[in-house]
DNA sequence: TTGTAGGCGTTATCAT
DNA sequence: ATGATAACGCCTACAA
């Protein structure tokens, strides 16, 4: 009677999943053996040899909720992106990834919606993650509440919020480079794509400060468009038929590619420099240039502070700064 | 006594997160009574409002660690992606995100490593998942063999594998579209730059079996490359420079734009033809002509079909082929 | 309609 | 070194 009980016990873990009871009945000892044995505890030689055997056999693996139920903590981490058809994005992704030892990544894409963004933020808290790495590019005073009123080691990167731990690009020191590159170029009418601080601050804000500091001595416009390419292609396309210019400097490279756009459609050949990293300055004709951060670096970061954050709760706000080079290619080459 | 016990409680309950228990202390109910109002059991009116009152003041979310823990399953989705940084996998995801009602996405990057992918389908699996959703390039037998042994539902996407249920792109009927339209520009000599069937089938076989056929009276050349920028600019200049061709056609629009890139660098100017879905098409100059899948599409019908897996357990393998569309742009306009 | 009790798989405490 | 037992938060017979 006691065999087949536990033999078709046996038989019946078959096609669910194998337990650490049910280790413990095939190895003969109690389940909290089974336990210590596998956390590192004290156990004899022996059993652990005979638990091995089993746990290797049965393809044993623990039942994550069961244990994240009993620890009252998880190794998931809500990651929420502004987009992901991004390199950038992508980058930061592969960077976190790169470091991370044992955790997972539960990636919410926000689609650059401050809605969605803070919708995702609730709902991944109601889904229990362990903690949250915001990369945004703009707080409202929603989201900074809900990240204030939340108990989970939070993490932000894109915009450089004192109250939160942040890892942050360089944009300023990023203009100040090409600013002065700007100087060496001696253009005689400058065209700045910029976007509005409102909506990014690090870059509508930070990023074109050293910029517009180096131009004080030469003429320039500034346009306000948007990340999008349609939109920056129009923008571009208005300003630059109306005037003309020899340099026009995008907030990123996608904007300066919509300007180039709309040079060749007016057949213009101004210089052209844009900021981030993507593959678009090198696929473009000419090939940008550009002040490329390293996104990937930026992930790494990222999670490392996310991880100083979680386990040693530190009191004083982090502060993290990535930064950048700039790469000169084609677009502000000798042809042009 | 009792009463500071009960109220030391609800103080504690401030910094964790609140139980059904402790919405049953309040409303002075048994926590059945909660879990019976929270699914929808029968409970007296006068106490349903008295416990909605509580849990909407205490914002109580059901912790889904013990959910998951009591039904043995739960709503996450593995999604096991190629790669992020491509605007066809980020519309695919957004296609999952736009269907999705109540599950949530676990996004794992397998950078397209067929080691890193088995690992993925193992890794999710011992987290525990609902099922599992793979995009993918290239099934090898270990990872058919994986997918067979779990119990999981499972759908896949990308490859037109007999044995799993999946959506597929039409790949072949692109081909043969493509190839009725590059009849009618009567090319004198087509350069191919494909990929190897044995890395993803789909697009080295099926893209261009349609393609070869309509060439049949025309002289082309077929040279492999791989799905890197690098790559392909590289192995095009090669072929470019060795022979003269008027048309170039791309596996994918990133090749036949590495392709372009090399033909502006030799100064020759053939038509081009891509295949995909991406900002590519619109952000070289010139824009170029490409058959375009809907990825957003097939994202959608991904997450409909692995539902259907999920919740039906259909005994016949489920297949769903995605139409794309040509579209003509300026590579294969008149000027060339 | 409501409450009691047991169990999901794990870990931790406490005897033995 | 080992085992019995309770607890994590939730759900669900079953009883009242």
């Amino acid at each position: 009677m006691t065999t087949s009980r536990v033999f078709s016990d046996i038989i019946s873990v078959m096609n669910k999943k194998v337990t650490i009871n049910d280790i413990a009945k095939m190895a003969n000892v109690a389940k909290s053996t089974v336990s210590r044995y596998l956390n590192g505890g004290s156990v004899s030689a022996q059993t652990r040899l005979k638990i091995e055997r089993i746990v290797q056999e049965q393809r044993y693996t623990p039942n994550t909720f069961a244990q994240s139920l009993k620890q009252q903590t998880n190794h998931t981490i809500g990651v929420i992106v502004p987009r992901l058809d991004s390199i950038a994005q992508s980058d930061m992704l592969r960077g976190l990834d790169e470091c991370n030892q044992e955790d997972t990544f539960l990636i919410v894409n926000a689609y650059q919606d401050p809605k969605r963004e803070l919708a995702a933020i609730e709902k991944l808290q109601s889904q229990n993650v362990g903690g949250i790495i915001l990369l945004t590019a703009n707080l409202t005073d929603e989201i900074r509440a809900a990240l204030t009123a939340s108990p989970l080691p939070i993490v932000i990167q894109g915009q450089d919020e004192p109250d939160f731990h942040r890892v942050i690009m360089a944009d300023q020191h990023g203009g100040e480079t090409v600013g002065a590159y700007v100087k060496t170029l001696h253009p005689k009418n400058v065209l700045l794509l910029n976007v509005n601080a409102e909506i990014d601050h690090a870059v509508g804000h930070d990023r074109f400060m050293g910029i517009k500091a180096a131009l004080a001595q030469t003429p320039y416009t500034e346009v306000m468009t948007d990340f999008k390419l349609d939109t920056a292609k129009h923008d571009a396309k208005k300003a630059m038929a109306a005037d003309q210019y020899d340099l026009v400097i995008g907030a990123t490279d996608r904007i300066a590619v919509g300007a180039m756009q709309s040079g060749y459609a007016l057949h213009q050949k101004p210089q052209y420099i844009g900021f981030g990293q993507s593959f678009f300055s090198e696929t473009v004709t000419p090939n940008l240039t550009s002040f490329e951060f390293s996104f990937f670096e930026a992930g790494k970061q990222l999670y490392r502070l996310f991880v100083k954050v979680r386990d040693e709760s530190p009191q004083t706000i982090q502060r993290v700064v990535i930064d950048g080079q700039l790469v000169i290619r084609d677009s502000t080459g000798p042809q042009h």
